[in-house]
DNA sequence: CACAGGTTTGGAGCGGCGATCCAAAGGTGG
DNA sequence: CCACCTTTGGATCGCCGCTCCAAACCTGTG
């Protein structure tokens, strides 16, 4: 056989590991989490696999790598608010429901985030989180044998709306509906049950088209944060 | 060519959907969510592919399916616990805590079902669990156009705990190490990291050897009721 | 008993995936 | 100019979920 076909010209432009993680957030943002195949990134970029392999160790990695960006850039742009002279007391709290919001806007964002959060646990940007978490709660006064309880319970609450949230863009994405009509097939299907076996679901039902997941994850918080006032907080609770 | 080579008898016992769910979820308590293949299953079960797909739409509807068994078992666990003269004032609480503790130990147990409730939301088991806790939460006093609000931080600050459960039952998995290994391993690379920046994440790896997660799941619980009787409960907290 | 029609089963095969591996291409220092 | 190292492109491998079809079995009708 002859040396093979001519081979396809090198690239110019040097391909870094950032490079190819920006490449892999935007299949992912654009088509979801199953959409960002090997091959689709040596499509994007232009290149093969060697190429990539030799800047990433694997598909998990490369997920793991674009889940820590989109954190890393949360948790700075919380930290960056320095306010001056704003009430000192409050503002612990102030400081939590602006991470715990920031934190649920990127995962409306970029839901494949919070698919990510339960797969690889504590990578670096996490414990970014956490250490904010704490800082804030031992600020609110909360006993420092408590802290890793109430930062546990605060973060984990999060990671669920996080998981649930990501599941509902799946199940969006997958029914090929828009909003609207997605939560409509979602009330029709809960008003088939039983009423008698399930009158909760069917109270929640009647009240799905103004539901707003935003506003009931900011009163999770709120409720978390009211229950570790009342248990450790020495303060007036919410002030 | 000849009639091709004789085919494998046929399986004398039928097969049905419960036959092969269950089949399913022994591999997966086995050797974990990835083991669950469709090849494994025909070789535990002797059987083909065209048998399996016969019963099953498909892998996700097979994990759907072991996963609703699992909460199902919970959920029936909880509510068949008739208490007869109980204290009737308490009693919401504690049905509300059984039922998350036997939620925790369940995922324990299996921690595919973990991964499992951030993939597919809101199947059938799930409403019953809405439903239960729904329930409790009412007869704790919390009015009606609450319910949701504290319903839902309660099942998600769950499955954010089942979450993590899961994604640290799979990180030990592929440590290969016994748990004790795997908590020192984790200690030790927390230990580099830079004390002034991490300090909390320093007092928490003093404490990881006795961590007890269950604990710490049950302290969140407790928060997050002593939040929903702060906000919106008229009695007392907690007796 | 025969045999037609429907249901259940077994397994070959398909397309696509992540990952490996190696040769070619480019850079760099002596 | 050449030996050596880093970076790149892509053929290839093994495994996956799933489709599809024929064989095997079941059932009821004459």
């Amino acid at each position: 056989m002859p040396p093979r076909t001519r081979r396809a010209p090198r690239r110019t432009e040097a391909l870094t590991r950032d490079v190819i993680v920006q490449a892999a957030t935007e299949i992912l943002d654009a088509d979801g989490e199953d959409a960002l195949t090997l091959r689709a990134l040596t499509l994007r970029l232009a290149t093969g696999y060697g190429a990539i392999y030799h800047h990433v160790a694997d598909r998990d990695d490369l997920l793991a790598a674009a889940t820590d960006d989109v954190l890393a850039a949360v948790v700075a742009a919380v930290t960056a608010v320095s306010a001056p002279e704003a009430t000192p007391d409050a503002e612990p709290q102030h400081r939590l429901r602006a991470l715990a919001l920031g934190l649920f806007d990127a995962v409306d964002a970029h839901p494949w985030v919070g698919a990510q959060l339960t797969r690889e646990p504590w990578r670096p940007a996490l414990l970014d989180v956490y250490e904010c978490v704490s800082t804030q709660l031992q600020a609110l006064g909360v006993p420092e044998d408590k802290l890793s309880d109430c930062a546990g319970a605060l973060m984990n609450y999060i990671w669920g709306v996080a998981g649930q949230n990501a599941a509902n863009a799946r199940a969006l994405a997958a029914s090929k509906l828009d909003r609207e009509q997605f939560l409509a097939s979602v009330a029709q299907r809960w008003a088939h049950l039983d009423p008698a076996r399930y009158p909760s679901v069917h109270r929640a039902r009647t009240q799905l088209r103004e539901h707003d997941d935003r506003e009931q994850f900011a009163a999770g918080v709120d409720l978390i944060l009211a229950g570790i006032q009342a248990v450790h907080g020495g303060g007036a609770p919410g002030r």
